[in-house]
Parts: C-alpha cells; sequence; structure tokens
DNA sequence: CTTGACTCTATACCAAGGTGCAGGGTTTAT
DNA sequence: ATAAACCCTGCACCTTGGTATAGAGTCAAG
C-alpha cells in the first residue's frame, strides 16, 4: 500500500509537489496528518481536488472561487446558503457557456465561409462578440 | 463630434486608458492616428476590439491567445492558415464548453438535492469533475 | 550504515496582466 | 489667459499563480 506522501499526490494530480505546498496555504486543501517526522499523508479525495482546481482553472476560474466552489459542502454550511451559491455559479457558468458558444459559432463560421469562397473581408468575430456590457 | 482620445475609448469599453496603452505595446490594437500633439485618435472598432477582449479574457483566454483570435482575419493571412486556427480554437472552446456543462449540471443538482432533503453529505462537485486527466 | 531520493520550512524569483506615478506638454472651458 | 482636465513617455510597482533554491532532516534499498 503505496504511502499518500506530497510527491505521489502531486504525480498522480499531474502538478509539482511546490503547487500542492501551494494550494495547502491558499486553503484550498483540507490540513492533512502528517507523519512524525512532518511528512504530509494525503488521501484520495486530495487528488480528486486538484485535478478539479485544474480543470476550473482552465475554464477561468480564480482560485478564490474555486476555493469557494469546493467549500460549497463542506460541513456546516447551510443548506439556504449553499444552494444560493451554487445557483449563482450555475448562471455564471451559464453566461460563459453561452459567450464560448457565440464565439465557437463564429469561428466556424470564419471557418467555412474561408473554405468556400476565401473572402474574410469584414471582421465577424468583433462583429458578433462586442456583446452587451457590463 | 466627441474626439475618440485615450480617455474616451477607454471609458466606452470599460477599462483604464493605462490598460489601453498597454494592449497596444502588446499588439492587440491596431497603430492608431495621432494628432499633431502626439495624442492618440481612435475608431470606434478599437472599442469593440477591447471589449471583445475583456469578454475573451473572462472566458479564460491568455491575451496571446486573444491576439491570435483578433488576427484572424487580418489582411495578409492565408486561407488555409485562418480556417486551421479557426477550427483548432473552435474544438478547444466546444472542450471548454463541455466541461462547464457538467460543472454547471453538479452545481444544480447540488441546488435541488439542498432544496428537497438537506443533505449533502457526498461531494458530488469532486465527484463528477475529476475527469479523465490529461 | 551509507547513499540517493524524498520531504520539511522559508525565501526568492518568475511571467502575465495590469496599475500608478513622475515630469512634462496640450486642450478646453471659463 | 489661466486653471482644470487630459494626454504623452518611461519606469516602478502590484497581484495572481505558481516555480526554484537553500539548508536541513527523513526514508528505503543495497
Amino acid at each position: 500500500m503505496k504511502r499518500k506522501t506530497i510527491g505521489w499526490v502531486a504525480k498522480e494530480a499531474g502538478v509539482n509537489a511546490q503547487t500542492v505546498l501551494y494550494y495547502e496555504r491558499r486553503g484550498l486543501l483540507k490540513v492533512c496528518a502528517r507523519l512524525p517526522s512532518g511528512y504530509r499523508l494525503f488521501d484520495d479525495e486530495t487528488v480528486r481536488r486538484i485535478r478539479f482546481i485544474r480543470h476550473a482553472k482552465e475554464l477561468g476560474f480564480t482560485l478564490e472561487e474555486i476555493k469557494q466552489l469546493l467549500g460549497l459542502r463542506a460541513g456546516g454550511s447551510e443548506c439556504a446558503q449553499v444552494r444560493k451559491v451554487a445557483e449563482a455559479k450555475a448562471t455564471d457558468i451559464q453566461e460563459r457557456i453561452e459567450k464560448l458558444s457565440s464565439m465557437r459559432a463564429v469561428l466556424l463560421d470564419l471557418a467555412r465561409r474561408c473554405e468556400q469562397d476565401g473572402s474574410i473581408d469584414a471582421c465577424p468575430i468583433l462583429k458578433t462578440l462586442e456583446a452587451a456590457d457590463g
């Protein structure tokens, strides 16, 4: 039974050990057990957490937001509160999805028109994506 | 007819003037006209470009990627090349959309279950989003 | 029982994406 | 014609999210 030391976790989750420490400092990981020597001992959940962090980061969430997402089910939160945050995040994500979808449509359209007639004169990217502002 | 100075553009696009300069330096904006005094004079397209940059940034694109997106229709690019880049970006975006969708589904599920029975014991966020790795 | 791989803490450094300030010139409203 | 508001360049500084290094202790294999 392999010991889940920091190096193991890092490798398993696809980040480097320093990054694990960094996430711990930033409060994205639970405080873990230690050997008498001071060596950290993690569990599988930590690996899943870190993978989640990686994915969420790619999607443009900040570590603070990710912390909030991860905290959603952490013991003690009131259910109504959890629901509110979860729904707010879902709405936010929906907006991102919509922006990405129109962006994608534009790109595919650009590619298609390019294929057909070689004309890319007006800039559809700008036209479609300047969007209503905030 | 209001003069489109840097301050005007910045305000209109919702960023600060320094940021406009920064984008210019980074090559995300076309070089603009100048008054004899050296004052920059922009056009409306610049405002749209900056708004686009803001949106794309929120979606997790780096300034380099955004530059590439904006460059897609810039004169001179070969059509086959444009098509390749556009299609690659579209694929990338599709992947983001899929991740966001599953993330959203999880959040809504969390909210719903919360509403129903108040039980948030297992963590569905982690379960659903640890995902196949890269 | 030593050697190499690993871990600890602490601190420094890095890149991206800005933001602010200094010192000076320009516009514009009064 | 003068003050307030704005712009110029250049440079220093800030935050986020890491990554690297130093100096010291620990673990595992031969």
